[in-house]
This record gives structure tokens, C-alpha cells and sequence, in this order.
DNA sequence: TTGTATGCGTTATCAT
DNA sequence: ATGATAACGCATACAA
């Protein structure tokens, strides 16, 4: 341990010479095993940790990996990492992965970068033991779809965190969460406030994906009889200045929107800022619901209005179902349903009209 | 390839009998090591990816890594995963390190999960080939710098992403940038504005993380010959609540200032709340400024002045320079300094006094 | 141009 | 209670 000019890393082998032991006895000493069926005396125990300790001995993942068939590490793809909803997700299953000794490969689907595919075939290249994902991206890529059904036919373990009605109907294991519900709360809630035209600012890259949010609007309308006027639905980008624009152009219409709601949180910064832009007044103006409940949304002013999932709960859940199909792969396939909940505040406060 | 129940994984011999060749060959293929020293002939050539395409083939990247030395795996290590700021660092890295072929493990510190000490155990026992980081934790913790030593000991080549100041200077390639500049800037052009009383928000969990911002701070007051009042400067925790609160307290001060430095853009919105709260205006009542030009900064209403320094650059000089060290590693240890600057926004428009 | 042999660091199955 | 020894899947020097 002096010094170390260039030292080879030390390997069992070498913890084993200083200890004057065998390599097994090394490793059934690191592994604990030997409580099982193979007795070491204390005193040889004490020799090779002290002989590790010394030598700053840290196993070789690889090498462990290659032998016991078992890299201890899970995959996670999510669609956005700069969406704040995501990271509770990915800080959820973390939490749990590590609880049971488990590592996490993050790989996020940027819109113009990284191809699925190429993600797909890395994670299977690195032969990870599980893959969560919240699989957007899958609604329009043939081939991730198709390196999906490979890593299905090796039997990798999926779990699938998405939306109820997501169409592809995998075997694999899901949790379950959307907006659906929460959407028709706060329409229900906005047209008992008076509001006739309310406008929604679809901005995702990957379209089906807030169908759950986009078809319970339609059908909220719908229910209250008010007409369905495709202008008041504005398809845009995924980025902050997207959602502002597509608000500017929203608000421009002859007979502008009295109310807003925004496919998330973060693009619905982009709109409050484009309302203001037009000296109109949240929520006198223009009342405004985002999704997601991002940390921040609560320290906007006005404060916005929104719906929550817990991200975190949802990433824990995923994480379980993982590991019990680890346990027994042949297991029936599950589905966890997550609730979401609204949360009113400033930015749909008092209506406008009534 | 037709179905595949329970399939196990192919392997180079696999792949070796199907093309009728030996497993040599496989390899030389698919590594085109054949173009140096060892030709294929082509039609053995197309054999082989033949064959590969045929079985699914996957080549083992453990056995891959174990064999040859190298798991073409670097390090990231960031403080804090919430922070906007080190997303666009671990962008740039990412960017760079994989048009090189290299793979990134994403660490953060957060506050009070994994310790340091644990990151570093992790990444040397999955024997990456070289670290990045940004080291604020290695401020307080001893633990961390051990381990760090024990890295550079193995020879493990690490970059570090910091502040010109920060104290401990190990043999190790640096990106500097701090925000030392831009806080002279800003400082003079509030202090030129007639802003007497300027407070500052530092919501930081490793307390000498801001001494760029701090001291700068301090060093404008001095020269312009007023006074350090320790009542404008208030410490606290790294979340927005903990700003919101900072800043209640601060504005609740008989003599309140006029003008606020906020750490970062983050807390510079809870910032920004609380003055809201209190009724007060930005910037007519109160001036602020935060650091970091987050993406959301200018959609702020008011839109938010602040300092930028460019994270994505930062991580892919990191990377340039991890690269060039593993490749020679003997090289004298180089430092890139990148400039911050500052932007200013209608949260220090116009001055209320003059 | 291709095949053979060896070793990377582990774990696990045997005999001692 | 411990010490050899055989895989795990791959890359590569060397022989054919």
C-alpha cells in the first residue's frame, strides 16, 4: 500500500498470496458463503480482510459478472431527461434498485440523438439483468420495436411504466398511470366555472403519447355539448419556446380561449410567459392547467394549476415488479395502477366568465 | 431466429459454427482488425455477418471489457441531479464521449444518499476507464478524497470540472470556469444603478461551492466602499423552499435591500415568489439576479437575469481532455479555462433608486 | 487466409 | 477447513 507508481491492480490472487490462502478461501470469505455450507475459521477470515483491507483489493465487476451470469444491473429508458417528472421516476427506481444491490443504466431518447435501437442493442451488449422503461418512443419506431422483441425472446425481464391505453399490448409486466381522470376533473371544473373555449396546447414529440390527457378533453366537450374546434388544439414541439409560440398563435385567434391546458408543466412556463406577453392576466384572462406537479410549478406566479403523479412511487413500483420476475420469471404478468390527483391553484383560480 | 423459447444467449462460437469458420475469425470480423494484419476473404466476410445477423449475435461486453483490458466506460460525477445546469455538462460529455465509442456511468451526490465514498467504490469496482467530475463534495468529505486518491493511485485518469479557486490541486486535467466575472459585472452594473443595500441568497449544501459568487460579492462592496453587512448575506439549504424562506427572512429586514444575488436560477425562482408574496414588484421594488441561465430563466415572468456559463462546452472539453490522457498518459497535466457571461434580463431592469 | 492456444479475474465443484 | 481446477465469452499472438 505504500506509495504506487503504476500498480497493477491487485487481484484475488494476490489478496490470496499476502494471506496466505487459496483464491477460493478469498472469495468465500467476500461472498459470505461460507455461512452456508462452507466453514471458515475466524482467524483465516480476519487474515484475508486484513490482506484486502492492505492492498485496497476491490473486486472486479466484470470478471464477477462473466462468472455468475449476472451483471446486478437494470436499465431504464425514459423519453426526456429534461422533463422534471422523469427524474422522480428514475430517482424512485434508483432508490429501490440500489435497496437490493442493484445498478442503473440511465439512457434517455433524445429527440434528434441516439436512436432506440442503438440503445437497445448497447443495453444488450452490457447484458443488463431487467429493463424499465416508459416506452413513448415505441409508437412509431418499427425497429425498436423490433430489438424490443429481441431482448423479449432472451428473456430479459421489461416492465413497461405507461399510460392505460397505450395500445401495443407486450407481455410484459406495467405499471399503470395517466391523466385521464384528473383531465376531466379540471374540465369539469372549468366549465362549471363558465368557460366555453378552452384551448390545449399539445406539444410532444412523440403524438400518441398525451392522447390520454388529449381524448378526455374531446370527450369532457363533448359531454357538455360544446362544440370540438380543432383550432383551440395547437400541435407543437417539445420545447419551452415551442409551447410559447404555439400560446401566441392560440391566443391570436379571433375568438380566443378563455382557458388553457398544457400537455406539461414545463411547457406551460413557456405559456404563462406568452399570455403575459400579450398583456393578458393569468388566471383573469386566461386560466391555465399544466401536468405533472414539477417541484417548481408551485413557486410560479401566479401558481400553477396542475396534475400530479408520484413519479417516484411509480418508478419504486416498477422496480418491484422487476425483481419478482427476476426471482421467478414464469410468474403471470402484472399491472400496478397508479392514481393521479389534481391540484388547483392560482393559475385556474377564480374564472374569468360566469 | 425462428421462435426461441428460454433461447440461450449465442456466443461467438455459436456464430463460428453456423459460418463454418473458427472463433478467430468471428472476432477479427467483427472487429476489423482484418484491414491491419489479417485479411478475410470477402466471402467469409459475409459468411460471418451472416451468420451474426442469423442468431441475434450480441457480442458480451464483460467479456469483451475483461479480455481486453478496457470497458470503454467513463465516470461522471455531479452534485446535484435537479440542478439544469449539470444536465447540459452531462450533455456535452455524453455528446463527446460517445462519438468516441465510450459509455457514460452517471453519479450524483445528492444530499443525503450515496455517499461519496460509495460512488467511488462503485465505479472502481466496474473498472471504468476514467473519471469526470465536479467535485464540489470534495470540500468537506476525507472519506472522498482517499478514495480519490486511491483512483489516481490505479492511475485512473480524472478530470475535474471547477472553480479556479478551489483550493486542493491534484494531478489532475481541470475545465475552470467559475462565475467570478460575471458577478464584478452585475455588481458594478447595480451599483451603478444606485443599489446600496444588495443582498445574497446562498442555498448551497457544500458551503464553499460559491466563494466565486460570494466573494466577488463582497470584493464589489469593499471597493465601492460600502458596507459588509452579514445580515444581507443568508445561508441555506439548496431547495427552492429553502430560498423562498431565505428570501422572506432577508426582505423581512428593517432596512431591506434593494437588490438580490440568488446562488442559482433555481432558487432565484423561489426567489422571486417570495417577493411576490410579500408584495413586493421585480424589478421595480427589488432587482434580482440568479446564475446559471437555465432554460426557463428568460420565461420567467419578469424574465430573470443571470450568468451562463456554457455546461455543454465544459463537459465536452472534459471529455477531450480524459481522452487525450488515455491515450497518453504521461502528458503534463492541462487546464481549459471557459469564460462565463452575464445576461441581463428585466429582473434588474431599470433601478428603483438612482 | 484461417485455426489453435492462452489468459483476463471470478465463482463453484470437486477432492483433499 | 482449504487447495487445485474448470468454466464464463472474448481477443490475440502464433502456428499452419
Amino acid at each position: 500500500m505504500r506509495s504506487g507508481e503504476n500498480m497493477k491492480r491487485p487481484t484475488q490472487v494476490d489478496v490470496a498470496q499476502l494471506a496466505g490462502v487459496s483464491r477460493a478461501t478469498v472469495s468465500y470469505v467476500l461472498n459470505g458463503q461460507a455461512d452456508g455450507r462452507v466453514p471458515i475459521s475466524e482467524e483465516t477470515r480476519q487474515r484475508v480482510l486484513k490482506a484486502v483491507a492492505e492492498l485496497d483489493y476491490v473486486p472486479d465487476a466484470r470478471a464477477q459478472a462473466l462468472r455468475s451470469g449476472s451483471t446486478k444491473t437494470i436499465g431504464l429508458i425514459i423519453p426526456d431527461i429534461h422533463n422534471p417528472h422523469f427524474w422522480e421516476v428514475a430517482d424512485g427506481v434508483e432508490q429501490e434498485a440500489s435497496a437490493a444491490g442493484y445498478h442503473i443504466l440511465l439512457s434517455s431518447i433524445p429527440p434528434g440523438k441516439k436512436s432506440a435501437e442503438d440503445i437497445f442493442k448497447d443495453l444488450s451488449h452490457r447484458r443488463i439483468d431487467g429493463l424499465i422503461m416508459v416506452p413513448s418512443f415505441l409508437y412509431r419506431s418499427e425497429e425498436a420495436q423490433k430489438t424490443l422483441a429481441y431482448l423479449l425472446k432472451r428473456r430479459v425481464p421489461v416492465v413497461g411504466i405507461m399510460a392505460e391505453h397505450s395500445g401495443a399490448n407486450y407481455h410484459i409486466d406495467r405499471v399503470i398511470s395517466d391523466y385521464r381522470n384528473t383531465t376531466f376533473e379540471v374540465m369539469t371544473h372549468l366549465l362549471s366555472l363558465g368557460h366555453q373555449r378552452i384551448g390545449f396546447i399539445y406539444g410532444i414529440d412523440v403524438p400518441d403519447l398525451g392522447n390520454d390527457r388529449l381524448f378526455a378533453y374531446r370527450e369532457s366537450l363533448q359531454a357538455a355539448n360544446l362544440p370540438l374546434d380543432p383550432e383551440l388544439v395547437v400541435h407543437c414541439g417539445s420545447t419551452v419556446e415551442d409551447s410559447y409560440q404555439a400560446t401566441r398563435q392560440l391566443l391570436g385567434l379571433a375568438a380566443r380561449p378563455t382557458a388553457l391546458l398544457v400537455i406539461n408543466d414545463l411547457l406551460a412556463i413557456g405559456a404563462l410567459r406568452a399570455i403575459s406577453d400579450l398583456n393578458l392576466r393569468v388566471p383573469h384572462d386566461v386560466s391555465v392547467c399544466g401536468y405533472d406537479n414539477i417541484p417548481l410549478a408551485k413557486y410560479l406566479t401566479p401558481a400553477l394549476s396542475t396534475a400530479s403523479k408520484d413519479g417516484e412511487k411509480m418508478g419504486r413500483e416498477a422496480v418491484r415488479l422487476l425483481l419478482a420476475r427476476l426471482q421467478d420469471p414464469d410468474q403471470p404478468y402484472q399491472d400496478i395502477r397508479l392514481p393521479a390527483r389534481l391540484i388547483l391553484r392560482e393559475s385556474t383560480g377564480p374564472a374569468p366568465l360566469s
